[in-house]
RNA sequence: AGUCCGAUUGUGUAACGGUAGCACAACAGACUCUGACUCUGUUUGUCUUGGUUCGAAUCCAGGUCGGACUACCA
């Protein structure tokens, strides 16, 4: 083991800053804010890893906090997933806790400000504060309401809070100013009115604190540390920081890192959950999906998603990973813990003339050669089924596979010569004829043949009949979000193809819901959330590297 | 246009004034009872112009390019 330290990112060299001055006493509180409005997916995993990461590694505490400050768009569904998806990762929040249970503090803040003569309430429509506000180039104009007394402002607050007035009749502003260079300091709303039920409130309140005022204010409620997120917030720290001098609350400070963007994918809650309400994918844990409900279905283990999550980095300048660099975190992980099964998912028949009719043959076959946890029994006859692109009339100087004339180890059996093929009119394949080595046993191969190509395949008489779902990148473009007109348009019609019925051998029979494997020379293959003993389904993870398919296509 | 961020190979990410490294991808080869895995090797990079310095990816200044911001969303 060589001392090679590994390097510390941006934040990490925050936090080790701050713990060697002692700026929190030592400790490191950390937190996740979702806002349950929508499913996690895997830009949120960089999120979760980050915030939970650090608290692991520092010693510290990471809370889950529900950002629920909008009662119109959240539900305890998403919660609940919310949740779910973080446990399955493999991260532990300290405390769970809601913005909505701060509800009553924030409110006192807000007076708090009122008095300070730092907030006022507005009687403008949104259209007036949308057209006061000036511009990148021009200064806003002052409110005609912005110099009311501290009396007034507390008074028409407290009958906002009293539901006396309708839906965005008054709004409570920050009052700061509205020349600021900085458009969210020009007298942000930090209140509205809103008669909607809360998922956790209920109606006992009809204005609720905008994010500005709420998010930080929870931080600090919470005390805590170290407040990450996103790039796009980067504007709000002056305000973030001016609430918590105004207020002289804990000082929680704000660390921006860029999101994760994947090529092939969009990651925008909208449009995930335009892709569910429009049926273009079938559900939020649809295998297509980026959601990790939808990772977890198709069968990526979350080791695999930690690991990539940390082999990405963190950084503050804007990336687009290859999908590539994930799909080889997938199969790194499940090359050590997947077992190898034999499936046969584009059937031709191969009979073994020189085998005899009744025969059978029990092979032994190893579950899985990198980490060795046994063999499982595959049993073998004179007809079996294997790929149809195994077998070419008329194959290339590279192909190792079965030809006339051309043998072939079949695996964990024997070595068989192809003899020839039967066609039907049309000139498809209908059968192959081989005949077997019997001194070319595998384990007890006397032969003293060695052959280059080694093929997988079902004894037609024992196999299984399963329906397997091939699922692709869900869309057909790198950026589709960056290409013109609708996103939807550049989704990959062929992300899902089903395989109504292919061979699979009897082991599976037992396969449950979530059980991953190693279809030999095909790809990891995950049992669907669908799959029953009656109807066995199976969902593809990630293919395996194809260098054969790499070198067909030059 | 104003403010704020950012810029290291195809994609990410290190190097914190002193040898530009690592991973993925790509390419070539070895090995193989998975054309997988593994192993070996190869190609490609400091946005630009000045300055400071014995020495600059790193510090400073100007420029260029990219992104973000003008919701009673978060």
């Amino acid at each position: 083991m060589t001392t090679e330290e590994k390097s510390l990112n941006f934040i990490e060299e925050i936090v080790e800053k701050d713990l060697a001055e002692s700026t929190h006493g030592g400790r490191v509180l950390t937190r996740f804010p979702p806002e349950p409005n929508g499913y996690l997916h895997i830009g949120h995993a960089k999120a979760i890893c980050l915030n939970f990461g650090l608290a692991k590694k520092y010693n510290g505490r990471c809370n889950l906090r529900f950002d629920d400050t909008n009662p119109t768009t959240e539900e305890t569904e998403y919660v609940d997933s919310i949740k779910t998806d973080i446990q399955w990762l493999g991260f532990q929040w300290d405390e769970e806790l809601y913005t909505s249970d701060y509800f009553e503090k924030i409110y006192n803040f807000a007076v708090a400000l009122i008095n300070k003569g730092c907030a006022y309430v507005d009687d403008s429509t949104p259209e007036e504060i949308a057209a006061t506000k000036g511009s990148t180039t021009e200064p806003g104009k002052n409110s005609p309401y912005r110099d009311r007394t501290v009396e007034e402002n507390l008074r028409l607050f407290a009958e906002m809070k009293e539901a006396k007035y309708e839906d965005g009749v008054k709004v409570l502003r920050a009052r700061i100013d509205m020349a600021h260079p900085n458009l969210l300091l020009r007298d942000p709303a930090i209140y509205r009115i809103k008669h909607a039920h809360h998922h956790r409130t209920g109606d006992t309140w009809c204005l609720y604190p905008l994010y500005d005022f709420a998010h930080g204010q929870s931080d600090s409620i919470e005390e805590i540390t170290h407040s990450i997120c996103t790039l796009e917030f980067i504007h709000h720290r002056p305000l973030y920081n001016w609430f918590i001098e105004q207020l002289g609350i804990f000082p929680s400070r704000q660390y921006e890192f860029a999101r994760l963007n994947l090529t092939y994918t969009v990651m925008s809650k909208r449009k995930l959950l335009k892709l569910v309400n429009e049926g273009y994918v079938t559900s939020w844990d649809d295998p297509r999906m980026p959601t990790l409900s939808g990772m977890r279905r198709r069968g990526y283990p979350p080791e695999a998603i930690r690991n990539f999550c940390d082999t990405i980095g963190v950084a503050r300048r804007e990336n687009m990973i290859d999908l590539s660099l994930l799909e080889f975190c997938v199969r790194e992980n499940l090359n050590k813990t997947s077992d190898r099964v034999m499936v046969v998912l584009d059937p031709v028949k191969l009979i073994i003339t020189n085998y005899p009719e009744d025969a059978e043959d029990i092979f032994d076959a190893e579950n899985n050669p990198e980490t060795p946890n046994g063999t499982r029994q595959v049993p073998f006859s004179r007809e079996l089924w294997i790929e149809r692109e195994d077998f070419m009339e008329v194959a290339p100087k590279k192909y190792f596979r079965l030809a006339p004339g051309k043998l072939v180890r079949l695996k964990s059996a024997y070595i068989v010569q192809c003899e020839g093929c039967l066609k039907d009119d049309n000139g498809n394949v209908t059968e192959i004829h081989c005949t077997y080595l019997p001194e070319s046993k595998s384990g007890n191969d006397t032969s003293g043949l060695t052959v280059k190509g080694t093929i997988h395949w079902v004894s037609a008489k024992h196999a299984l009949k399963a329906e397997v779902r091939l699922y692709d990148r869900l869309f057909k473009v790198e950026d589709p979000s960056n290409e013109e007109g609708d996103f939807k348009d550049y989704i990959n019609p062929g992300a899902l193809e089903v395989l109504p019925e292919v061979y699979i051998e009897p082991f599976l029979k037992d396969a449950v819901p979530g059980n991953r494997y190693q279809f030999l020379r095909k790809g990891y293959y995950c049992a669907d959330k669908d799959s029953t003993g009656e109807k066995l389904i199976f969902n593809r993870t990630v293919t395996l590297k194809d260098a054969w398919a790499k070198e067909m296509a030059k």
